[in-house]
DNA sequence: GCATTTTTCTATAAACCTATAGATTCTATA
DNA sequence: TATAGAATCTATAGGTTTATAGAAAAATGC
C-alpha cells in the first residue's frame, strides 16, 4: 500500500483505475452481488492483489461513492452560485445532474442504489456532500420564489427533493439505454418541472378550438 | 412442497407468510446481501425448511416482485377506465402508487430495487406487468391531452414514466421516514406534475404583463 | 386411535468469499 | 548495474452460502 503523502503518479493513476473497475462492476452486480474477483478480473490482476489498493471490499464502495459526489456537488455549487435567471439555472443544474451519469456513469448508479449498505459511520462524509447538494438546489428554488420567477406558493424543499428524485431516475434511464439522448431528457425534465402538464388557461381571444389531437 | 391443484388454505397462508418475511428481508439487506437463513429466521423455522415453499432464493425474488406489481396493476386500470376528470384520475393515480408502498411496503421496494438481479428469462411476466403498468398510465394522460386538460404539447410518454420515477422516489422515502404523511406526498407531487413551479402571469386585472404565448 | 399427508428438522455436500502473509517480480534511480 | 521500494502473485485460513436428502414431528381424515 502506497503511505507516503507523495504518493507516486504511477499509483494513483492505478488506483483511480481500480475505483472506476470497482464501480463498474458494483453498478453492474450490486455491492453484495460482486466479489473481489469480479474486479480484481476486470483489473487484470489477482483477486489478492485488489487489496494493495483498498483495505476492504466495503472501503472500495465508499471511495467509489465518494469520486461519484465530489464532482457533482462542486457541479451544483458553482452553478448556484453564478447570477443569471432562476429557469437557466435550473435548466443547467437538470444538465449538469444528468451530465454526471455520463461521464462518472457507473460511480453515479452505485452512489444511488448502493450506499445504503455502507454502515453508518462510513456514510457520514457521502451524507454531508448529499446535503451540500440538496441545500444549493433548494437554494435556487428559494430564489426564483423570493425574485418572482416562481410560485409563491412552491414547496421549495419538496421540489428540490423531487428534482434529484427525476434526475437519478432518468440518469439511470439513460444508462441502461443509450438510445436515449441526454439533452433531449433534460429538456423534458425542465419542461415538465417548469411548467407542469395542465393545460393553460388561454388568455387569448375566442374559443380555444378543440384540441390538436395527441401529439403524444 | 405443496404440488396438489386445490392448495390448503393452511398453506396458502403460509406461503404468503414466507413472501412477506422474503420481501422484509430483501428489502432491507438486498437480494444478495440476504441468505435464506435470515429469511427463515425471521419466519421462525430452519433455514432448510424455507425450500419447502421456495424452489430457490431467486424464485422467491420473483415471488416477492410479482406480489409487489400485480395489486399496483390491477389498480391502475381500474383507475384509468373509470369516468372521470383527467386532474383527479393523476391525483388518484399517484395516491394508489404511494399507497402501494403504505401496505406493501418492502415488496414494491424490493420490486423496483432488486428485480434486475434476476435473469432476463425470469423477467418475463414482470415486464409485462410494469408495460401495463405504463400503458394505462401513458393513457391518461393522452386522454387529457386529447380532451384539452392538459397542454396539447406534452410529451405523454415521457412524462408517464417521470411520474413513476417521482412515484418511487418518494415511495421510498416514504418508507424510510415515517413522519411523512402519504396524503402530503401524494398533494405535493400531483401539484409539481400538474402546474410545475414557474410563477403564473397573473391573469387578473390590468396590464396583461407580458403575452401569455409562450405557454410553450 | 390409526393411517396418511403435510410440514418442519437435522445434517451435510460443494461451492464461494474476504482478507492476510510472505514470496516474487517489476520499476526507477543512484 | 545494483538496490530499494513498489506492485503483484500464490496459497490459504476461516467463514458463509445455497440446496438436497432423509428422518422426525405435526396435522388431517376416517
Amino acid at each position: 500500500m502506497q503511505t507516503t503523502d507523495k504518493p507516486t503518479t504511477r499509483y494513483t493513476h492505478r488506483h483511480e483505475r481500480a475505483v472506476a473497475a470497482a464501480a463498474a462492476i458494483f453498478a453492474d452486480k450490486g455491492y453484495h452481488g460482486a466479489s473481489t474477483r469480479d474486479i480484481a478480473e476486470k483489473l487484470g490482476i489477482q483477486q489478492g492483489s485488489l487489496y494493495y489498493y483498498f483495505k476492504s471490499k466495503e472501503a472500495a464502495l465508499e471511495e467509489v461513492c465518494l469520486t461519484a459526489l465530489r464532482g457533482y456537488v462542486s457541479d451544483i455549487e458553482s452553478i448556484a452560485h453564478q447570477p443569471g435567471e432562476v429557469e437557466s439555472k435550473l435548466k443547467t443544474a437538470i444538465a449538469a445532474h444528468l451530465a454526471t451519469y455520463e461521464h462518472n456513469n457507473e460511480a453515479m448508479k452505485v452512489h444511488n442504489e448502493q450506499r445504503l449498505y455502507l454502515p453508518k459511520e462510513r456514510r457520514k462524509q457521502l451524507n454531508m456532500l448529499g446535503s451540500r447538494y440538496r441545500q444549493q438546489l433548494e437554494g435556487i428554488f428559494c430564489e426564483g420564489v423570493s425574485s418572482g420567477q416562481l410560485r409563491k406558493n412552491l414547496d421549495c424543499h419538496f421540489t428540490a427533493l423531487s428534482l434529484i428524485g427525476l434526475c437519478n431516475y432518468w440518469g439511470a434511464q439513460l444508462l441502461r439505454n443509450p438510445t436515449l439522448r441526454p439533452e433531449d431528457v433534460t429538456e423534458n425534465c425542465a419542461d415538465i418541472l417548469l411548467h407542469g402538464c395542465l393545460a393553460r388557461k388561454a388568455a387569448t381571444s375566442g374559443i380555444e378550438p378543440q384540441t390538436d389531437t395527441q401529439v403524444n
